[in-house]
Formats: C-alpha cells, sequence, structure tokens
DNA sequence: TAGATTGTTAATCGATTAACAATC
DNA sequence: TAGATTGTTAATCGATTAACAATC
C-alpha cells in the first residue's frame, strides 16, 4: 500500500459538500455564490471555506463571492471527478447495490463496469444494471473492462483474498467496505471505509449530551 | 443540532479499528496485546496507539502489553457499546438492507426494531429481520419501539422530511447517509455519513501517484 | 538481570481561526 | 461611495510525534 500523507485531507473531504451545494445553488440560478452562504449552510466558518476553496484555484470577487460555474469547474477538476474512471464491486450484496445505484458517483466519473460474486444465482444477472461476473474470471475481466478502481464489499473473511487478486490484476486503487485486517500490496492507492468509526463517533456524542453520563476520560 | 466539539475525535474514530484487532487477539488466546503490534498491524505508531488507549482508561503492563478482556472491555465501555440502543431505519432500501444485515453493529449495540418506507409493497415485510412499517405511522412508533436513534437512508429530497418526523418524535440521535442540505433541531446528536469525502479522497490519491498529473495546488 | 513496553512530559506539525488590507 | 467579501499573513489550537524515565 502507498503510505502516502495527502496534505489538506480535511479540505479534500469537504469539498464534495461544497460542490453539491454549489451545484444546487446554481440550478437555483445563481451566478455567484460566498464563502460566508456556504459556510452558514454546512455550519462552518467561513474562513475555512475560503481557505478550502483556496486549493482548488479558484478565485473570487470580493463583495460577489466566487462565480459558481467556474467554481464547480474548478472543485471536479481538483477531485479529478471530470475524468471517467471504470471500477469493479467485489461483492454482488446488498451494499454492492446500494453503491452501484447510488446516482452520486455516476455524476463524478465513476464508472461501475462489473460485478463479481461467488453465488452461482447471481453469475449473468445485473444490479442496477451492472453485469454480475463469477469471481473466478475476476483477473480476467479487470484487463477487459479496463478497470481501475476496485470496491470490495465481500465478507471480512474474503477481503484479503479479493484485494490480492484484484491487485494481481492491476487495479490502481482499492476502496474497502469490508471490515478486516488486511494488507495492500506497494504502489496500490487504498483507502478504507469504515462505518463503525461513524458509529462510534455518534455513540460518544450521545453520551456526551446525555447528564447522567460522567466523562473523566475525555479531558 | 448540537453543534458539539467532541475532544481527540481523531482517536474515537480509531477506537472501532483496534477494538477489532485486540478482538481477534483474544480469540486466538493471547491474553495481553501491546499496542506496537496493533500499531504495526494498522500502518500507525505505538505511540498513537498508547495515546489512544489511554483515553479508555486502560491501564497497561510495561513489557507485556494491555490485558486484552480488559481492553476490550474498556474501549467498549467508553463508545457505549456495552449498552443496547434501539434504531429504526428510515427508508427500506438497498442501503437500509445492507446496514441492517451488518453483523458488526449488532455486536455493538445497536438493535434494529423497525425501518419505514413509503412504498406499499414493502410495509408488512422484514429486512434481515427487522419489520418495515409505513412512514405515515413513524411518529407513533418511535415511541412503541423506543427508539432512541434514527437513521436515514432515503433519497436526498425526502431527507429533510424524514428528519424533522424523527425528531419530533423524540429521537435522541439521527445518523444521516443521504447527501442532502439539511437542518438538524438544537439538541439532537447528529452524524452524518458522506460516502462520497472517501471517494474524493480516493480520487486525489489516484491523481498523486500517477506523474502524469501536476499538483500545484497542494501545497 | 536486561530489555521491551508503558505512560508522561515536551516538541513538532498541521489544521483552524483571527486579523486586516485589498477590492469590487 | 460604503460595505461586504476575498485572500494573505499571523496566531491559535489541537493532534501527532519524540524523548525518556519508570517498570515489569
Amino acid at each position: 500500500m502507498s503510505k502516502q500523507k495527502i496534505p489538506a485531507a480535511p479540505s479534500i473531504k469537504r469539498l464534495p459538500s461544497y460542490l453539491h451545494l454549489i451545484r444546487q445553488a446554481k440550478d437555483e440560478g445563481y451566478d455567484f455564490i460566498s464563502g460566508t452562504l456556504i459556510a452558514n449552510a454546512l455550519h462552518l466558518e467561513p474562513i475555512q471555506v475560503r481557505k478550502d476553496l483556496a486549493i482548488t484555484g479558484i478565485v473570487g470577487k470580493p463583495k460577489r463571492g466566487y462565480p459558481v460555474v467556474p467554481l464547480i469547474a474548478a472543485i471536479e477538476h481538483f477531485l479529478d471527478w471530470d475524468n471517467t474512471k471504470n471500477a469493479i464491486i467485489v461483492g454482488a450484496g446488498n451494499l454492492a447495490t446500494a453503491l452501484t445505484g447510488y446516482q452520486e458517483f455516476q455524476y463524478h466519473g465513476l464508472n461501475f463496469v462489473g460485478a463479481f460474486d461467488t453465488a452461482r444465482e447471481k453469475v449473468g444477472k445485473q444490479i442496477h444494471g451492472v453485469p454480475v461476473f463469477s469471481m473466478d474470471t475476476i483477473k480476467e475481466q479487470v484487463k477487459n473492462l479496463g478497470a481501475s478502481i476496485a470496491i470490495i464489499t465481500v465478507p471480512p473473511a474474503h477481503a484479503q483474498e479479493a484485494i490480492d487478486n484484484v491487485a494481481a490484476a492491476g487495479v490502481k486503487a482499492i476502496w474497502n467496505f469490508s471490515n478486516a485486517k488486511v494488507t495492500v500490496p506497494e504502489g496500490i492507492v487504498y483507502q478504507r471505509e469504515d462505518l463503525t468509526s461513524g458509529y462510534a463517533m455518534l455513540c460518544v456524542m450521545m453520551g456526551e449530551t446525555s447528564p447522567s453520563r460522567t466523562m473523566t476520560n475525555l479531558d
């Protein structure tokens, strides 16, 4: 796995929210949008929004804000969302179905070209228009389909095998939704999505607001 | 929405990964686990792991590490994962099916007591054993079912309405998977899960490793 | 015992926030 | 013009990392 430190990672993670809001503004007919407005809508500080937008290279106009059309283009270009990327999804279960049906991804250059599953009854079917192939064919198919991204949604016990296979098949990036301890070969971009992290935050916040729980360990 | 700053949020988000690994160690028969071992497995620094574990109140033994059974208990207690919390899931689509089927949550006190959907054909059915009710009944049901958490998986256009309804019905916390600009009433714990953030990171990382893309805007 | 590991205190690093001149 | 907003430079804040004595 390429152990890369991405500078300004928190800023990058906020950009999609900005983009979403700015697109709405555009649809509502606005030509300019101010950092202040974005900040208010998302409960952030205006200075933070301005700093975040600056990394995309956009230049705003004092008093008016940022021009929405160039701003959308700048964010999309910075994220490389103006470029189509072919992706396979390993595991054709409920999560795979949810992800392939999630319109937001397709709007941003993520093109699902195939799903893979071990279950015979799924092979040959489609999920949201994405053909399901047999897991055995994964290595050939990555090349045939021209996939550069592999999204892993298999059960934890099969995650390592799936990662080894797609890595061997030559994908550039792995996006892992499986909650397992895995190792990823050098040189492959790796992003893990951990739903239990968000749940942990939710639980701690719930404890904070309830007056009955002490929080001596938090300071 | 309670605009609460949670101290040590990054540490809290890492705790679930530690817990997963420590549980494995326990299953493999280990009585102690060192911060160094955890750090190596997760590609982190040992000092970071020790600092993170310290917030749970656990005390380790020099040379041996942390006792696994008390450590598991300490993390679970810190996250309030040793307490059952009833949750409803608003929207009974693919994502709801994926979430209710995700074992990891049930192991950590999240008890799905009901799902809600507007589609008549879904009402009365079950998803992973969770009964699906009509969206109209949501206010009564939150009370009947004793739900303190509402998980929102409806399409963006209906997110605000869903949030207003569950808030009015008295849930303590909202976990929102819908990518929409929403407002949440004061006093309700709110956590948003944004899959496009992770995708944005993946895309930027891919651009970093590819030598063809310049990155003048990143410094 | 010797040495690996903890826990504490201090240093560094990076992200957020503040201040303010420039400007449309 | 007056005033809201940008973009830059500096200050603050918090998280990560380093150093090291304590200890089993």
